[in-house]
RNA sequence: UCCUUCUUAGCUCAGCCGGUUAGAGCACCUGACUGUUAAUCAGGGGGUCCUUGGUUCAAGUCCAAGAGAGGGAGCCA
């Protein structure tokens, strides 16, 4: 007797032939004579009906296999009599390994909200939207790594634990193991943290991108994709304060390549999501979102345009939308752009993703390429329909003095930042990279409308449950 | 952090101008039914109306504060 998945028996790997699977119980119908059981494994969206005859099995075992029941069924593959399935398993055997209370299990056969879902985290891998969502998240992270490997790009691993308060990309939270009650104190009453572990204050990272540059100023291409953590109080449908991120940073490598790599890779990434889950999608975009499906399609048929920030507010100033005052926040060259100027450029104007470039430098961050015309930076954002920026990025400043006294200017410590400098001092070059919110581009490709639905356990403002 | 909406059964929600014993669908339990597709049909059990305080003869309903959640904004990926 063979081992199966709900996978492989539906596509009829092993018909015929006595088959033995385990799995969780999502429904149970059935009459006197014969109950249907719906069982999941996981493996695909689709659960594999097992047929279970009563004269074969005892009431009792039958009144405890409900919903959400973890079983192991032993039987044989056969087509199947019923409309709705082209196999099934008549059962010869069933185990029950685990059982769920019909009374207290929390999932039901029926529709939950999602904000229901969120205080179930721990239940919610066993529900169709969530088991979906996860495959396809999977399969995004593994595309990753096989599309950075097959241009010859190396997986970088940069540290959790930084000493560095120059990452300039957000607040940050602290490691310590100094005693919060009573931790020792300099001469000047505040807290030392020379006695703490590292012998310095320490954070966890906000963005692995100055060591990612070390390493491409050596391989040469370089990626990082790992936990980011920002300790800011944002409570939105796009920010988590533990996300996941990958940094591309690419030596001898300009703004134009910057771009083009973005494109490709996005476009690789939701091809593969497309090709490989194709049930999954279909199954959120008729449950959630029916443009779901029209809208990935479209990012992969549509060249990305690209403007400069300074084309976009031309653009911006010239539109109705403005001239009718309905902007709440002003437009005016100089001015970081609002939400709702991205979403009138995206979704109103052009109707496809688009790529800022060559920002004013007051707004963008010290570590950014000076253009000649001394106002704007080689900076670049890929903006997107309903989720807004999912791509920061820029080609980084390599010349010395130009960064120097950016820093300066800006008032970053730069003490701190000596091993950065040292890579322009040493053999200094060209070089590019831009960083991408993993849950925005989940996010993106499950249609899901909030962020913390795209993470197995979020941890946002006031909640690090499970 | 700001603006705004919401909180009634396990879940999703109704509950009018404040009025007597708070309802529905689904779920659960019991029964019926020879192949069901969120099975169907009949019956049954199930309530801290988010918390605290106030107004009133009377509060699920009105007022205040607090807690939690959603949506939008800011910050950003």
């Amino acid at each position: 007797m063979n081992k199966y998945s709900v996978k492989q028996l539906l596509t009829h790997e092993g018909a015929g032939q006595n088959v033995h699977i385990k799995g969780w119980i999502r429904t149970k119908r059935g009459n006197k004579f014969v109950n249907f059981l719906a069982l999941n494994d996981g493996s695909c969206l689709k659960s594999i009906q097992v047929v279970a005859d009563n004269e074969r099995f005892s009431e009792d075992l039958m009144r405890k296999v409900n919903t959400g029941t973890a079983v192991e069924v032993k039987g044989t593959l056969v087509a199947s009599q019923g409309k709705g399935q082209s196999v099934e398993i008549q059962a010869q055997d069933i185990l029950i390994l685990g059982e769920a209370d019909a009374e207290e299990y929390p999932l039901q056969k029926k529709k939950h909200t999602m904000e229901f879902l969120r205080e179930i985290a721990h239940l919610r891998p066993r529900t169709n939207t969530f088991g979906a969502i996860f495959r396809i998240r999977h399969t995004l992270a593994f595309a990753i790594h096989e599309y950075f490997n097959q241009k010859g790009f190396f997986y970088l691993h940069t540290p959790i634990i930084t000493g560095s308060d120059a990452e300039g990309a957000g607040q940050m939270f602290r490691v310590t193991t100094l005693d919060a009650k009573n931790p020792p104190l300099n001469s000047e009453g505040a807290v030392d943290y020379n006695q703490d572990f590292f012998g310095k204050s320490t954070n966890l990272t906000v963005s692995g991108q100055l060591e990612g540059e070390l390493g491409a100023m050596g391989l040469g291409l370089v990626y990082t994709f790992g936990p980011t953590f920002r300790a800011e109080n944002s409570n939105t449908s796009r920010h988590l304060a533990e996300f996941w991120m990958i940094e591309p940073e690419m030596a001898f490598h300009d703004l134009k390549d910057n771009m083009d790599l973005a494109e490709d890779f996005i476009k690789y990434l939701i091809k593969k999501a497309l090709e490989r889950c194709p049930d999954d999608i279909q199954f959120l975009n008729d449950t959630y979102d029916n443009a779901l499906l029209e809208r990935l399609q479209s990012v992969l048929s549509n060249d990305f345009v690209r403007i400069t920030y300074s084309e976009a507010i031309d653009i911006l100033l010239s539109s109705s939308a403005y001239k009718k005052g309905k902007f709440e926040y002003n437009v005016k060259w100089g001015i970081d752009l609002q939400s709702e100027h991205e979403r009138y450029l995206v979704e109103k104007h052009f109707q496809k993703p688009v790529i800022l470039s060559d920002y004013p430098k007051d707004i963008k961050a010290f570590y950014m390429r000076q253009n000649n015309d001394g106002k704007t930076v080689a900076a670049m954002d890929v903006l997107f329909p309903q989720i807004g920026e999912i791509i920061g990025g820029s080609q980084r400043e390599e010349r010395y003095e130009n960064l120097a006294t950016r820093i300066k200017e800006m008032n970053i410590p730069e003490h701190e930042l000596w091993w950065y400098m040292d890579t322009r001092k040493y053999g200094t070059c060209p070089h590019a990279g831009f960083g991408l919110g993993f849950e925005r581009l989940v996010l993106f490709v499950s249609g899901m409308g909030n962020i913390r639905d795209v993470i197995p356990f979020p941890r946002t403002p006031q909640n690090a449950e499970f």
